[in-house]
DNA sequence: AAAAAAC
């Protein structure tokens, strides 16, 4: 029987949790439904994967009112691969009621959404951008906006959002319900609060440590131009199933896929240059387990709910440590243990220091497996193998040869044989990587005498164009 | 400095 029944959960929105298998409301859950229920504004203070998404959109649903023609409900995502998740959420939890939620980004035609919008979604769900463009050309509606949610409310801070925010806000109702949802409470974030809310209620959920216990973290001290090597060394001894890797820029990410993709690995790009059509693809490939590694910038760092991440691996150290707590937080989800390495070049050091700090965990450091060990972990992957597909592989022509070779040889010699040439050996990785950061020196790189000599004078003077064109910012 | 986000 469903626990969310001591807190008048609507029936059906019951029924809806006990087809997703969710019985056990969270901490955050059971502190902010009673809250909401009341139609306070609430400021809640909650990691990722906490089950925000339903602490709101559960009292959300259930105040939707039936036929109305514009929307009544809106929650801001910084990114747009989140707003699609919060959405697709929301929908799950609103199944067997007559509520709708909507996806609203950019990066999509914008007829189609006009068209959906049509429908009369009660629940937007939206990036900030695409969400103004609507307001401006009113094909969305605010005069019946009665619950306005902002999620990862740092982050937007972060992204430079506020000022859409602003905009946003002036154009709402003023009789609704606000709720603000971020990781950390910086004091920025704190006034736009207090601005926009009328005495909201602060709900926090105590997480002991900013990162979860069910998270082992780690991390390899390597040069850069041996990074790429330690990443195949790694993933070929933990072998993980799903794993993020996570690079600093977007060329990175593209540069690390490739390099990976011809090393063998079943690995995809997801940034915020590639088209829409192909993130949300790729997306929805790793979440269906066809791809092995999702390689990313921090497009992916923050709320990003994949069930199964087994390891996440960044690749660069993170900015801050901020945002190496969301990124090592894709992992260790649902009541499910995670690794994550951090990969520390000698200079980082000191960074990682720090970051163990503020987190208050220890990063222990992992051992690199000499070549034998890695050797063998291969056969152990073969063996694996084996005793998986053994019981239903039809094996009729392959015994008839088998029973031949044991006539010459003993069996473990043919087997050890067999092993070896159905597993790969490992081999030194070259990097193919651009270093990072160029740094570029100060000083002229004399190479008159290399390179076709450039026509005199370089382009440093022209004529200034900093006027030309749209005028400031 | 890079990332994200509207056309």
């Amino acid at each position: 029987m469903s626990n969310f029944k001591e807190f008048m959960v609507d029936e059906k929105i019951l029924h809806a949790l006990d087809k997703m298998g969710i019985v056990e409301p969270t901490d955050i859950q059971s502190q902010v439904i009673p809250h909401a229920k009341l139609d306070r504004d609430i400021i809640g203070q909650a990691q990722t994967g906490t089950g925000k998404t339903a602490a709101f959109g559960i009292p959300t649903i259930e105040k939707m009112l039936p036929d109305r023609k514009h929307p009544q409900a809106m929650v801001l995502a910084p990114t747009r691969e989140l707003a699609i998740q919060v959405a697709t959420e929301i929908n799950r939890l609103s199944q067997f009621k007559k509520v709708n939620a909507l996806a609203i980004y950019g990066g999509e035609p914008i007829d189609r959404q006009i068209k959906a919008l049509k429908r009369n979604p009660e629940i937007i769900v939206a990036t900030p951008g695409r969400f103004m463009d609507h307001m401006r050309r009113k094909t969305i509606r605010l005069e019946e906006m009665s619950v306005v949610i902002l999620d990862e409310g740092d982050e937007m801070l972060n992204m430079g959002f506020i000022e859409d925010i602003e905009t946003i806000f002036k154009e709402l109702p003023t009789e609704r319900q606000t709720m603000l949802f971020s990781a950390t409470m910086p004091n920025r974030l704190k006034k736009i609060g207090e601005r926009f809310m009328n005495n909201p209620q602060s709900i926090a959920v105590k997480s002991q440590g900013m990162t979860v216990d069910t998270i082992e973290q780690r991390y390899v001290k390597v040069k850069e131009a041996e990074k790429l090597n330690a990443l195949c060394t790694l993933l070929t001894k933990h072998q993980p199933e799903s794993a993020i890797i996570f690079g600093r820029t977007k060329r990175r990410v593209d540069e690390l896929t490739e390099a990976l993709r011809s090393n063998g690995f079943k690995a995809e790009g997801l940034h915020g240059d590639m088209r829409q059509e192909k993130r949300s693809k790729v997306l929805q490939r790793f979440r269906q387990n066809k791809i092995e590694l999702l390689i990313a910038t921090d497009v992916a760092a923050r709320g990003l709910d994949v069930t199964g991440v087994t390891h996440v691996f960044n690749f660069d150290l993170p900015q801050d440590t901020e945002s190496y707590v969301h990124r090592v937080g894709r992992t260790g989800r649902a009541g499910k243990t995670g690794i994550a390495f951090t990969f520390v070049t000698p200079k980082e050091m000191e960074l990682l220091a720090r970051i163990e700090e503020k987190t208050k965990k220890e990063v222990v450091k992992e051992s690199m497996p000499s070549f034998d060990q890695l050797t063998k972990k291969g056969f152990e992957v073969t063996a694996e193998k084996i005793v998986d597909q053994i019981e239903d592989t039809d094996l009729l022509e392959a015994r008839k040869v088998a029973k031949e070779l044991l006539e010459r040889y003993d069996a473990e010699t043919v087997l050890a044989m067999a092993l070896k040439l159905s597993t790969k050996a490992p081999k030194e990785v070259e990097n193919v990587l651009t270093a990072e950061s160029p740094m570029r020196s100060k000083k002229p790189q004399n190479r008159n005498n290399s390179k076709k000599g450039r026509p005199s004078h370089r382009g440093g003077r022209r004529s200034s164009r900093k006027n030309y064109g749209k005028g400031s910012n």
